[in-house]
DNA sequence: ACATGTGAATGCGTTCACAGCA
DNA sequence: TGCTGTGAACGCATTCACATGT
């Protein structure tokens, strides 16, 4: 298939093809009228655009479980990432390959960052140690840290931070759960809630729609 | 502190207060005019709301590195779910406790399901087996996934699947990072860009897909 | 003839601003 | 006086509709 119409790039993905081609137009004018979007040329265009044809090199502190399952995942390299070192606080590690990379001491971690080049950094540590480790991080040069631990880390200006929560997905399973269960058979290990202070009416709240996440409030 | 303000919970959470007050009131009036919102009242409505109030029984099918790192994660108790069950295909890791959990063999996974009322799965195998211990899960009647496999899985109407796909935070990052680097320094290991395009159009599977939350590509 | 690219219309979530109540 | 709750205003994203180009 060397080429697609916006129409069926839109059926595949579930949404309007008018907003699929006002998208696409944002990078540019990559289609050809009458015939469509050259498949293979699209690709490399948003490749290009959303940094996967670069090579980032990452490092992941903390080599427990999650680190490891990090170090090991192989959807990393495909989309240009290279795991540049795995560090750890505990000696016992060090030396110990993981995933075909040796763990190395935190103390190393100045010296990796600078010697690689690394601008972004994956936090796998307990949550205790989060923000020591950022903090080293940021000083060493990381512009970009990816958190894992459950902790809310604080950076200056200039540092990008994103959090993961893997308990969040879980929530918004059980939050469509608890929907399908419908509103009254509700026989559950239910705590007590507290006796209301502001004992007043409460206002039906509109229905969502069957789609979508959680209702938010996000952060910045 | 017993209550809070929306201005105040506003700043905390980097959001406009009107916002807040918006969306708390699709939950009904929790607050008290000139005084705010009483904080263990208001949480615990949130908490409801959200389906944290029940206690949710999930089983975790594949025990590697991530299988074991979300066995040992604290934050699922706290959130109400509760790790009913350990499920591996390798007999030599059936018996041996992982987060004081003792693994299951995957034979035991029909009877673990239906034994414990569990509804909510989560799959942390290999892609390979992904879509056959969720045929599985399915059959026994779990009717919520959550999938780390690299793997999308095709589920039966009325089954909620949700994919999580630990590179995509970095993908962000790393588009973040190629923005602060400036459009002109880019000096990296580049692929060379496909030329022209051909013709000739094909059809393509409807689906609709929920998505993550990649930043959007705005105008230059 | 056919599909892109885009100005215009539309819809919806966010913010403003203030009435209402403790 | 102080803060909630909410109708109205606002702005942005989506969708429509068609001019444009192959």
């Amino acid at each position: 298939m060397p080429t697609v119409s916006s129409e069926e790039l839109a059926a595949a993905a579930g949404v309007n093809s008018a907003k699929l081609r006002k998208d696409f137009s944002y990078l540019g004018s990559y289609g050809t009228r009458g015939v469509g979007y050259d498949v293979e040329y699209l690709v490399y265009q948003i490749s290009r655009e959303l940094g996967l044809t670069q090579d980032w090199p990452v490092v992941i502190v903390g080599i427990g479980n999650l680190g490891a399952a990090l170090a090991n995942y192989g959807g990393f390299a495909s989309r240009g990432f290279r795991v540049a070192a795995l560090i750890d606080a505990d000696p016992g590690l060090s030396g110990k390959p993981v995933a075909g990379i040796p763990v190395q001491h935190t103390d190393e971690l100045e010296a990796i960052i600078s010697d690689n080049g690394v601008s972004i950094g994956v936090i796998a540590t307990p949550a205790g140690a989060a923000q020591q480790v950022c903090d080293r991080l940021v000083a060493a040069g990381i512009t970009s840290i990816l958190n894992f631990a459950p902790t809310v880390l604080s950076v200056p200006e200039g540092v990008d931070v994103r959090k993961v929560d893997l308990s969040i997905e879980l929530q918004i399973l059980a939050f469509h759960e608890q929907r399908k269960a419908g509103e009254e058979p509700q026989g559950e290990t239910e705590t007590a809630p507290p006796a209301a202070p502001p004992a007043v009416a409460v206002t039906k709240r509109p229905e969502a729609g069957p789609d979508g996440d959680l209702p938010a409030v996000m952060p910045a």
